[in-house]
DNA sequence: ATGAAAGCGCTAACAA
DNA sequence: TTGTTAGCGCTTTCAT
């Protein structure tokens, strides 16, 4: 048995030109009948499966989806990576994994690497804001979408949650649940989302005639988290504050356990504690977190779509900013306004 | 700015023919320093990035990595996920990711979708256990590496932690805990993991004379593992067991939920519980779950040196066979043998 | 509907 | 060291 079979062996078999095997592997190309059973035919007892490599070459679409992410360790990316990559295995489609560092603005050497590869498209999930990455991208004529991610610059499409909206819904919640002394705990200041959803949030206390009490930045990552949560709720029981936001569920997993096992207090008894994302543990019975609950699924959703839009029609497609609505999830880690209760959700 | 430039027109720019550019960027390959200067600034002044697939197609050697994926819900695939990408693309690789389902017999489908790729290589992480893979992928010859998951046949490379000897250790650290009544929930039984991890399991139990008193099947999923927990902790408590061995830690988050907050029972004080794999969750103080670790950076660093020994010497390589030794790492969620602490590990 | 022929952009002998 | 020449396996005009 031949280790490689081509279209020309499958061919000859079948005796018919090279071409119309080709044909016979291509959707909607004209063939007979006839020749398209001997082809097939053929192609079974010989093993024959075209070389999809080749086939990207002549072709020029490689049918590769280059995904750029940084850090599997927030639970919602891997669930966001399964995903994509199922809906565009179902799609025919393929992706291609390059890790970035967070922070680092190596973004621009994986960007290189991948536009070797000859990607149809890229997904870049949470990557530091850049507009070259629009400009090199646009140059190299490979569509791209921003997943988690926004820039102020409009020409890149981008999918997220509505994190300005559900901050806001957090400082209501936190607001009608009585709260006298709110602190929030900042993600990565190079992020989009930090950046929409402290917004949001601090623009919902304010216009309640209030002040954020205390500060501090978690970085998106659990060991600063806890060492924020240290410095906040380390103090004088009367400066303490009895409620917090933090920036994603990641970070305020680390954040309950230091307030409950570290500091001895209760949540929400002493300290009321909401999250953003809603990943998996934030229902487990442990954290029972009330949190903003982004979408993953309608999230990859609207990528698949505006990114395969644009690869299938790059000259009439145009960039969206999607933004996909973010619901609070009412869970018992935060004291509760009167008359909610933890089945109803809170605006 | 042209949108794609080709070794042919840097050559042009240079003064050299088409083969010298390509010289110039392929590693080992005999040329001036003069020529690699002029090369390169023409390169440089044209943005010119060699076609990857292009020299996929010419070479016979893609530099992709074929990765096949069951279900990144349980925390041990994202982080092996990262690293195995992280690592590859350090070595000049790629990884192209196949999601499998878990259970389905789809791996033979995927498999060819892989095949036409062209992959230089293949790591099969938590698939079932089938002989036909290795023979298919031998006649495509094409290496592969089992990750996380054991064939009988021994043909085909594998890298695991050590399974039965994991479980051997439960079972010894369960015992001289005192404990009278122990159990295990398992995972999905097509699973050599679970195969291993049980029987190492049930050889420590029944060498000291004694036997399981229960066993459920969590088939690796939360819901079915707190189904289980209900079952094996829903009797009269003179039945109920006093520990419980679970084949994985995604399913013992879920046990110790069922048992604490359902059951009302404590942990360790009236149930014992153990896992497998030490994610991180399992060292979240809301957990503080005493398992096994399965070292993902031990196991990725073996599975990269064996997968790149079959792709760069398909002739000399010969298949293996590679165990990582799994410790038990000692936590909160059981009760300890006398004079054990928790820093100290247990045999 | 089909075959012939010309590439896609590169690597790898082979000569020189 | 360098250029010339064949391909790698496929898609895609262009005739027929």
């Amino acid at each position: 048995m031949p280790v490689k079979v081509t279209s020309r062996q499958v061919a000859e078999r079948a005796g018919v030109s090279q071409s119309a095997v080709s044909r016979v592997f291509t959707p909607g190309a004209s063939v007979s009948q006839k020749t398209a059973e001997k082809v097939r035919r053929a192609a079974k007892e010989l093993g024959y499966r075209p070389n999809v490599l080749a086939r990207a070459m002549a072709s020029g679409r490689s049918r590769i989806i280059g995904l750029v992410v940084a850090y599997l360790e927030n639970y919602f990316y891997p669930e966001a990576l399964e995903r994509l990559s199922r809906a565009l295995q179902e799609n025919g489609y393929h992706v291609l994994v390059f890790m970035a560092s967070q922070t680092a603005g190596n973004i621009e050497d994986v960007l290189g690497e991948i536009l070797d590869f000859q990607v149809d498209g890229i997904v870049m999930a949470s990557v530091a804001m850049s507009s070259d990455i629009a400009s090199r991208c646009q140059a190299a004529g490979v569509p791209v979408v921003l997943f988690n991610r926004k820039q102020d610059d409009d020409g890149i499409t981008s999918v997220t949650s509505d994190n300005y909206s559900g901050g806001r819904s957090v400082a209501e919640f936190l607001l009608a649940g009585g709260h006298e002394r709110i602190a929030y705990i900042a993600g990565w200041e190079g992020a989009s989302t930090q950046r929409d959803r402290e917004a949001g949030f601090n623009d919902g206390i304010r216009e309640a005639g209030r002040e954020v009490v205390a500060r501090a930045v978690g970085d998106f990552r659990s060991d600063s988290a806890s060492a924020a949560a240290r410095r906040l709720f380390g103090t004088d029981p009367e400066l303490r504050p009895d409620a917090v936001f933090v920036a994603n569920d990641h970070m305020a997993f680390a954040v309950m356990d230091v307030i409950r096992f570290e500091m001895g207090l209760s949540i929400p008894r002493d300290v009321s504690v909401v999250g953003f994302d809603d990943v998996p543990p934030a229902a487990w019975p442990a954290y029972d977190l009330t949190t903003v609950r982004q979408c993953a699924a309608r999230m990859v959703g609207e990528t698949i779509s505006a990114l395969l839009e644009l690869v299938r029609s790059p000259d009439t497609a145009t960039p969206r900013q999607i933004t996909i609505e973010a619901p609070l999830i009412v869970r018992g880690s935060a004291r509760l306004p009167d008359g909610v209760s933890r089945k109803g959700a809170s605006a």
